[in-house]
DNA sequence: TCACAATATTTTGTATACAAAGTATTATAT
DNA sequence: ATATAATACTTTGTATACAAAATATTGTGA
């Protein structure tokens, strides 16, 4: 094989790599709306009134950080899911600084007929995989996360 | 080997998937907000900078696809980029309804002077990966694509 | 006790993303 | 020629995400 055919193969891959990782941003986001249609509710909100339910009383920061966001943005969807009853927030432990929140009976409702989405659905799918496919997945995972907190500081030419 | 101890790497593994595509993204993200930061422009921004910057005279909706977004997102982006003087828009062609964008000069020095960020950055990045990584990175994601794909529909169960 | 630091949330401002509705312009059918 | 359809874009409304500033409450040191 010549040098010429090898730096095809790589220039080749390489584009698959970006595409695929595109292809993946896409599926994802499109995924979420038809999502949202289908259940008017989004996965944020889904999951988070799911993490609710399942530590009754949890405080919004502790919900941020299981969510892994920031806590302005919990909050947000906080707001969106007590608009539509489906949270409540308390003042009144111990600590009135801290807001404990709760899932009401009509949340309880709609995350019993709601499906999965977004993580959770991830997490169910993957689990479901043969073990050589389980493997493959995690290696090029590891290997894009490595790459790009490598890279991420710096690269120059425009 | 045992089948319990087969489970329990099965579990492991799908958790560790999980827990990457979790960290990728908050990776991604930090590495976003640290190139802000840093460059007071955003990627998106430049990104589209570029787009115009490589096909001058671009119209929104050429450059939407591009971009793989939607018009609407696009518009707002060149928003921001003409309010900061880096582009224009010119409605002079033949057809009066498309808008041409073009880059200004302060623009095309932001452009010399600023790295790579986003999907720039990665595509930079994965061109300089071995060819067996680019090979495992490539089958993972592929599979990551084709299971997402078909499990998007439904999956039930709480 | 009282000023001041620390903590937990909320609010505000910016950016992104999309859909749907609105506007302007061009093409088409009758 | 003129109503109507199609096209290109903008505007508006919703959701997400973060940072920074603001608010309220609790803890601490002197």
């Amino acid at each position: 094989m010549t040098k010429t055919t090898v730096t095809k193969d790589r220039r080749r891959a390489a584009e698959e790599i970006v595409n695929s990782v595109r292809l993946l941003q896409g599926v994802a986001q499109k995924q979420s709306r038809e999502f949202v249609r289908q259940h008017k509710i989004t996965g944020q909100q889904l999951g988070a009134l799911r993490m609710v339910a399942l530590s009754p009383g949890v405080s919004l920061g502790d919900l941020s950080e299981r969510m892994f966001l920031h806590i302005s943005s919990v909050s947000g969807i906080i707001d969106r899911l007590e608009k539509r009853g489906y949270v409540t927030r308390d003042r009144n432990g111990g600590d009135r600084r801290v807001v404990h929140l709760n899932v009401t009976e009509q949340g309880r409702r709609v995350i019993r007929r709601t499906p999965l989405a977004g993580m959770g659905l991830l997490i169910h799918t993957v689990h479901k995989l043969p073990d050589r496919q389980l493997r493959d997945i995690l290696t090029g995972l590891k290997l894009i996360l490595r790459v790009m907190k490598l890279d991420g500081g710096d690269a120059r030419n425009g």
